[in-house]
DNA sequence: TTGTATGCGTTATCAC
DNA sequence: GTGATAACGCATACAA
């Protein structure tokens, strides 16, 4: 009693063999319109579900797919994504999914062009993307699209090409939400920072979002009289060094009680703070790589926001294979969730194994 | 090329049958040493890795689960891990997984020893337990350990009995951390309560240890002298009602800068401090229960720990799963990351479809 | 001690 | 249009 329901059952119950029950259930035609409806409702009644273990085991076709990340070597963040497709990669390689990796240079839209033709020039069954160059990348959406090549898009969201799912981060909620730690840290009334840190804003539509966000939390708030709001971009090609750069913020501005980093550079400001020994200044930032980490541990950065970089390109490559290989549908959206990191319960996520 | 190696590829190579090398591969003995030595090296240098998939296909047996765990009718919390296991038995049902249930009162340890008795009498292929009671547990462990049936704990860790795996909290990081939330909120001088409301805590080893690991924060740190933590014991079912023991409690101590709830019952202190308009005072506690939710979204509760009590049901029906049907080998400790949730970053945490 | 044959549920091919 | 059957990789009962 209460067996699992399979193909050959409903075959039995409508008087047809598994073949008949098999083209039904996959509209492959080539069948009366009367069975086609019995076996439909039997499936129905029984509820059945297909054994994707067998499903799977039975299709020992070999998947090629396209991984389309910034190379680590330019920003190390890249990494973790990078080893979240590896871990999927290993996982699923016995169900034949096979990942080739084109890594492009993240602040050269140049590479990445080049690194996306390669792509094209070959035919992949699935394709995995960080389109951090939102113009360059466009064209290629298309082209898949209209090749019925499916795409998953990671870190950066572009809507409107239908992407099989995108997987990432919330840059809005994430500012609101380093708004609402700096604001817990510091009941009186001060100055935070926005500190965009080497980064090319203009260019960059979520470092835009971050910091919308991190705005928008002391407007709603009505917390505009109380605190102050400064942006401030930082760069070490400018004519100042980043140190005089900042010496020259924390001068105009001595009432300033937190900053928040948009990228993963909260270190360069966690050694400025350190060096001038201004301890009772709050940060929050972005990422968990090693020189975050640091200071994370010696308290000089109380809070990393953490967006499960490693599960971005662990799931990407899972939403394929759900896709190509187990025929699963799934939401085409995937928010992680927004991990609040500090010292204390960081090794729960370094140590993370999903 | 590049594919994937096969019991028979080894047969091959070792001029045996299959059926040698599975008997090697499983040490069903019966198979001459040399031969064996022969295939495990080949086994070794091809790299082999069995096909869960085909494993699992093959094995079509019915596995039946006890989860033995708390009546969510009883404290609300205890819906999330029966959420979660749920879950899991749903994906996992066609593959021959049963769970039943046993439910029993969380307060009461006669509830829970009739409920093991019930599961005891019956032959289990293996058990889920939330070992809530201590000493009451213990004589079903060596129990289930002589019968050779794996059991999975979760919530609450008893060692010394080597459960199949136990998934869940580490009480004590969580007071720590707890304590750091408090004191990055509230700089200056002050005291920080530690509260247990409506527990038996001289049963309840895990709340000694989150006290524990809130106290040996400001130790760890020499902040002792700065900072001074008061433990209180709130029943609704003492002489005073809760609001005269709170109030006695403020009274006496005007400094109070934070409260750290060591159980989900922080709306209670909650509803209290709104009471009695004591906004400046910070709250942290556990869970998200609806309760709690309404005081985090007005900003009452400041934080709130989460366990991902849904994940501890879930994974723990997977750890039986991997050991039952899979074979595959799990770490015998799993933690679940101490999330830390506060209204801005809440709904990535309860809309959690892992 | 070793080899062979069968079946798990699904899919795809082929003959009718 | 339809049904029978082989194959996927593994486990196992049984034969040798």
């Amino acid at each position: 009693m209460n067996k699992v329901v399979r193909i050959k059952d409903i075959a039995e119950k409508a008087n047809v063999s598994t073949g008949t029950v098999d083209r039904v259930l996959h509209n492959r035609g080539r069948v009366a319109e009367d069975v086609r409806q019995r076996v439909l409702k039997i499936a129905e009644e029984l509820n059945y579900k297909p054994n994707i273990l067998a499903r799977a085991l039975v299709n020992n076709k070999i998947y090629h797919i396209a991984a389309l990340i910034p190379d680590p070597a330019h920003d190390n963040y890249w990494q973790a994504p990078k080893a979240g497709i590896e871990k999927a990669e290993e996982e699923l390689q016995q169900y034949g999914m096979r990942v080739t990796q084109f890594c492009f240079d993240p602040f050269n839209a140049e590479s990445f062009v080049k690194e996306a033709d390669k792509v094209a020039s070959r035919s992949f069954d699935g394709i995995l993307v960080a389109p951090v160059f939102y113009r360059q990348s466009l064209s290629y959406f298309s082209k898949w699209k209209r090749q019925g090549i499916p795409f998953v898009l990671f870190n950066t969201h572009i809507p409107n090409y239908e992407p099989l799912m995108y997987i990432g981060q919330d840059s809005y909620q994430s500012g609101f939400l380093a708004a609402k730690l700096l604001h817990y840290g510091s009941k009186e009334k001060g100055s935070f920072v926005v500190a965009h840190i080497e980064e090319d804003v203009a260019n960059s539509s979520h470092l835009i979002s971050k910091e919308q966000g991190f705005v928008d939390y002391f407007v709603t708030q009505e917390l505009e009289s109380k605190y102050h709001t400064i942006q401030i971009d930082v760069q070490s090609s400018a004519q100042q060094t980043i140190t005089q750069q900042l010496d020259k913020l924390f001068k105009a501005n001595p009432d300033i009680r937190g900053v928040f980093v948009t990228n993963s550079k909260a270190f360069v400001m966690a050694d400025y703070l350190a060096q001038r020994k201004l301890q009772q200044v709050d940060l929050v930032g972005y990422d968990l790589i090693e020189e975050n980490l640091a200071h994370l541990n010696t308290n000089r950065i109380n809070f990393l926001i953490n967006q499960n970089p490693k599960g971005q390109g662990y799931w990407g490559i899972l939403g394929l294979a759900d896709h190509l290989i187990f025929k699963k549908k799934n939401n085409p959206i995937k928010y992680l969730p927004l991990d609040i990191i500090t010292k204390e319960n960081l090794h729960y996520y370094i140590e993370a194994d999903q």
